[in-house]
DNA sequence: TAGTGGTCTAGACCACAAC
DNA sequence: TTGTGGTCTAGACCACTAA
């Protein structure tokens, strides 16, 4: 390996798995260790630190939580290449784009060069939890339109989207067909006569369950951002809630508002 | 042990680690153990599922990730309490609660029940890097004012935030000082002459540096989540870049944003 | 086939918490 | 003192990747 790895140094109070780890978090901030770039084999850090494989394995544990590194099993461990960041404009509902028949997705994934792409949708009626009726106004049990869908960027999937509408205002439009049509549902919300008024979005983080790592086909040490919206008209009455589970690396969301 | 942990499957696929795993997330999820509740120790787990302690720790190595629970050294491993949520609406900024003296973070800590508390504050003047340049729209090594603390709930650290302010803009105020006064930089701002227009913020999440772990307390398995806001004044010149990183588990952002 | 990481065993000593 | 988790050793076999 050409990059230098002090010793374990037996004065340090830190345990020696942590002074590897430490080492090769300095490599890698220093730029010794690129984005892409292979980590020194287990065995490699076996025979140069003098430890037993599991306290070498111990160190890459910690780069790995701490979403530095990917393993790659029978390949070796890799520095995490950059992320390509991705802005959300809260400008991303604006019915101007809606006019142009865009939903906000795929605007955004084409703004930033992406081929963005759904799958895995489906759409039922179900009665309302309390999570939801609570945001919609409902009462727990009144019966909602539920469009759960998958997005992806050139292919991957970066964000799974669960939408939630009154039955009532879903029933005979194009939100129970699969392709809602040009500019999407609040396209098709404007259509019925709900006029959009605002959105409230509660942004929130954490660690992926296993569903949602297998749906995002997330490594690990990678958070997810949970976005729950809702969509307000007019009048004030709340018309859908969208529930998004996004791959946080794969995410910056920008908002703009007044000083007021 | 109360819970009844079904024995390792050999004709399951996922390793018997998994298994433990998946048996004590279905305990959680399904409240046998509730949040504070304490988990099969590792030798309970050794002598129910008959494995080495190295798999059963690798289990809960698993949840820890996951930050589903936390250990305590000594005393055993816990579920994670649920955390109690903040909601920052986007009003927090508003210029009324800055003419009653109040800064945004007391303002949101106060609402939810917190006593709010400030540390660790360093006040210095230094060349701007590029990332901070290019938001104020300053050339790289302009002097900037930096105000940098960490802010407390309940004499608990949950964010770390750092200011930057054109030094041009600064000097000769308050805001050089420890104490900025009765609603903070944007008041002091607001009285030299800059009226502010509006904010943007951009919201990332990732997990935390050791350094961030440190400043925060965070266990393992808690992601942070950066929020970097730019203050406008109504001409539309930046007069200030706030970078926090706030302990995820403690925060839900609201942002409320019309329909365009 | 050789090298990599993934999983596992059966021990050991230590630091910390609680009784 | 007892029980807990934290760290470590020195092996083993397996699955995956690439030559």
């Amino acid at each position: 390996m050409t990059i230098d790895l002090a010793a374990v140094d037996k004065a340090d109070e830190r345990p020696p798995y942590r002074q590897i780890a430490a080492a090769l978090r300095e490599a890698i901030r220093r730029g010794k260790l690129g984005p892409g770039d292979k980590l020194p084999s287990e065995s490699e850090l076996v025979d140069h630190y003098g430890v037993a494989r599991m306290t070498a394995r111990q160190a890459i544990q910690d780069l790995k939580a701490e979403g530095l590194v990917v393993a790659e099993h029978g390949r070796g461990v890799f520095v995490r290449s950059v992320p390509v960041v991705r802005r959300l404009a809260s400008e991303r509902f604006a019915r101007r784009h809606r006019d142009r028949g865009k939903a906000a997705f795929s605007m955004e994934a084409e703004k930033v060069g992406y081929t963005p792409g759904v799958d895995r949708l489906s759409v039922t009626e179900a009665p309302a939890t309390s999570e939801v009726a609570e945001r919609l106004g409902l009462a727990v049990g009144d019966a909602v339109v539920i469009r759960d869908r998958r997005y992806l960027a050139n292919g991957e999937p970066v964000e799974t989207a669960v939408s939630y509408i009154p039955a009532d205002l879903a029933r005979g439009t194009a939100i129970v067909e699969s392709d809602t049509g040009p500019g999407g549902i609040y396209a098709r919300l404007e259509d019925a006569g709900y006029t959009l008024g605002h959105f409230v979005e509660e942004v929130a983080a954490r660690m992926p369950t296993p569903d949602e790592r297998r749906a995002l086909q997330l490594s690990t040490g990678v958070p997810v951002m949970s976005v729950v919206r809702t969509a307000y008209d007019t009048t004030g009455r709340a018309v859908e809630v969208c529930d998004t589970v996004k791959a946080a690396h794969a995410y910056v969301l920008e908002y703009d508002f007044p000083a007021r």
